[in-house]
DNA sequence: CTTGTTCTGTACCGATCGATACGAAACTAG
DNA sequence: CTAGTTTCGTATCGATCGGTACAGAACAAG
């Protein structure tokens, strides 16, 4: 039992540094180079600290969820189908459209992870999309606040396809103004509000 | 002038193969070594008809938009708005979750086009997207059936949001039927239709 | 000190990336 | 037939990919 030599950065903002990388520029277009530079480690560092680039990538995932997507499980603890569905969609609205972090949505960005080999990658953020959607579902069936014949599982769906693709919008340049605009025309629709 | 050797493939089908491995994996994700593959054709002679991989994906582009996706600008000729937006979200449903096609939408997965080398691909992609949501802001302000406080253009970026959501469900493993059940009960909500 | 352990830094691995050089093959024109 | 032209097929280019071997540096324990 011993020491050695004490590591020379702290593995929470490494991982900060990559989740900004991969955020911006997907699974696939990040290299080992573009990490390693960000993170500020070398190679060797970097894969004794976090394995690999998959496990590192599934790494700074949980951390995306737990923090900057954070709202997405909270959103569920609102009182009412309607202001849970309003979290939802301008939540989505400000964390792909950060001032200080990359436009768009790094789940939403790696569905779409192309070559053959970051399939598994592809299988476990679409695993973690199917049970937030789950989850929404379930916050609907005990809703109050929604007609007889809402159907829990399209809503969740419908909802979700909203705010995926506000993250699309936000990855092609639409600024945060014009998509909060977007979020309140939903949400009026949605729920049939005066303008 | 003169003859040479005549060639040995078709460039159109060339073209459809190479729509296909592109639709599936993406820019980055579909490698020369991949588009030879399902394009039957040596790397030479890829490169000698279409020039390299970008001009290549460009006219992929150009045949994806004028045939699979030409619903798009087909449904700003249907009468009222209404049919135009019924048209486009069911149009988006078909397109991205077609049976003998790759799931998704080949625009929505380009502008999530990753690395750094593939930027002028992005911007490409997202100035055709900017085109087409003008194109039906304009469909709008020319629609008799909208109610008059309705601006054409929340209204027409919002559509586009909903098209680009039911692309990355498609993506995600959602089916034809839930997403034709997402795109009825948007297009009920967006018009306060009975169910 | 020495020993053991952990991390750092360089230098490198085989594989694959997009892109080409070059000669043989297949055609037309004369 | 020959000459000219275009495509095909192989073999390869330099660069970069993700991943590691290995030696030296920095610590704790004895």
């Amino acid at each position: 039992m011993s020491g050695g030599r004490p590591r020379a950065f702290d593995p929470e903002t490494a991982l900060d540094r990559a989740l900004e990388v991969f955020w911006r520029q997907g699974y696939e277009g990040t290299s080992l180079s573009d990490l390693t530079a960000a993170m500020d480690i070398n190679r060797p560092s970097l894969y004794a600290a976090f394995g690999n680039k998959e496990q590192l990538f599934r790494k700074v995932l949980d951390r995306y969820f737990t923090s900057p997507g954070a709202f997405a499980a909270e959103a569920l603890e609102a009182p009412t189908a309607q202001t849970v569905i309003e979290r939802l969609l301008l939540g989505a609205v400000e964390l792909t459209t950060g001032r200080d972090t990359p436009h768009g949505c790094l789940s939403v960005n790696s569905v779409h992870a192309c070559g053959p080999d970051s399939e598994p990658i592809r299988q476990e953020v679409i695993a973690r999309r199917m049970a937030g959607e789950a989850a929404l579902r379930h916050r609907f069936e005990q809703a109050a606040d929604l007609p007889a014949d809402t159907d829990p599982r399209v809503l969740a769906r419908l909802v979700y396809t909203v705010t995926d693709g506000i993250a699309v919008q936000a990855a092609s340049g639409c600024t945060r103004d014009q998509l909060h605009q977007v979020a309140d025309l939903a949400l009026r629709s949605l729920f049939q509000l005066p303008s």
